[in-house]
DNA sequence: CTGGGGATGGGGCCC
DNA sequence: GGGGCCCCATCCCCA
């Protein structure tokens, strides 16, 4: 359920070491582009000795995608388009990508290795990040990473089941479940939930047109995920 | 297999 | 900065 635009999240099952990362700020690479042509430079700005031939090769799953080695700091690969002429704007990446990029935008007083193409290296800025503690993901602001951390240490308990939940509203819903309270009523029908996004979902029967449609027989259907199952069976191929 | 309900997770926004 | 709420998403289960 990736959906924040906050949230970092690592691309590759392998983690940065970022115990490694201090104590060894000199070891960044800094990969630059010069129009389609791909140099690697060290933190001080020279031009790496490996150079482009050795420090890039072809992804051999993805044709068309330049997939440098792991860099050598935090364990991570970096791989983007390759387009002869001028080179595309991260933004215009799938988010996935996106957020590599994101992740690379930082500086040196970050400690934080970073990938950029000279092209938009005026756009590259300082941007401080907040890492939780207990599974490594960015944030950043420390509101955000302070919310996080309460998905790990759990603070709202249940008094009837024990049951522990991040967030006091998520408390609230689950006691819902068991004292029965349903205080979203549907207003076409006498059902009535005791959560406002399932009254939401169930608004979506009483809708002729469903929210989310096929693109190749226009059906439609009140989830996603049913829309989902609906072209993993084979109605409508992705182009 | 499909459609829908129940429960829950998590980031964003607002006060 | 914290709490409450919103919205979106997902998983599980059942008819």
């Amino acid at each position: 359920m990736p959906r924040s635009f906050l949230v970092k999240k690592h691309l590759t099952n392998k983690k940065p070491d970022y115990g490694v990362l201090d104590s060894k700020k000199h070891d960044v690479i800094h990969i630059e582009s010069s129009s389609s042509k791909l140099k690697a430079l060290n933190p001080h700005g020279t031009l790496c000795p490996s150079g482009l031939s050795s420090t890039f090769r072809m992804n051999p799953i993805s044709s068309g995608m330049y997939v440098p080695p792991q860099n050598p700091v935090l364990g991570l690969s970096f791989p983007f388009p390759v387009t002869p002429g001028p080179l595309p704007d991260p933004r215009s990446f799938p988010l996935s990508q996106r957020v590599l990029q994101d992740r690379s935008d930082g500086c040196f007083d970050c400690q934080r290795a970073f990938l950029s193409f000279s092209s938009l290296a005026d756009q590259r800025q300082c941007q401080k990040f907040f890492i939780c503690k207990f599974c490594e993901k960015e944030y950043v602001s420390l509101g955000a990473l302070k919310m996080h951390i309460r998905t790990h240490t759990l603070p709202c308990v249940c008094k009837l089941c024990g049951k522990a939940f991040s967030r006091p509203w998520l408390l609230q819903g689950h006691i819902r479940t068991h004292t029965g309270e349903k205080p979203f009523s549907c207003p076409h029908c006498s059902r009535a939930f005791a959560d406002r996004s399932n009254l939401r979902a169930h608004l979506q029967t009483h809708s002729e047109i469903k929210k989310y449609q096929c693109r190749s027989c226009f059906k439609t259907f009140s989830r996603i995920s049913l829309l989902s199952k609906h072209e993993e069976a084979g109605c409508c191929p992705v182009s």
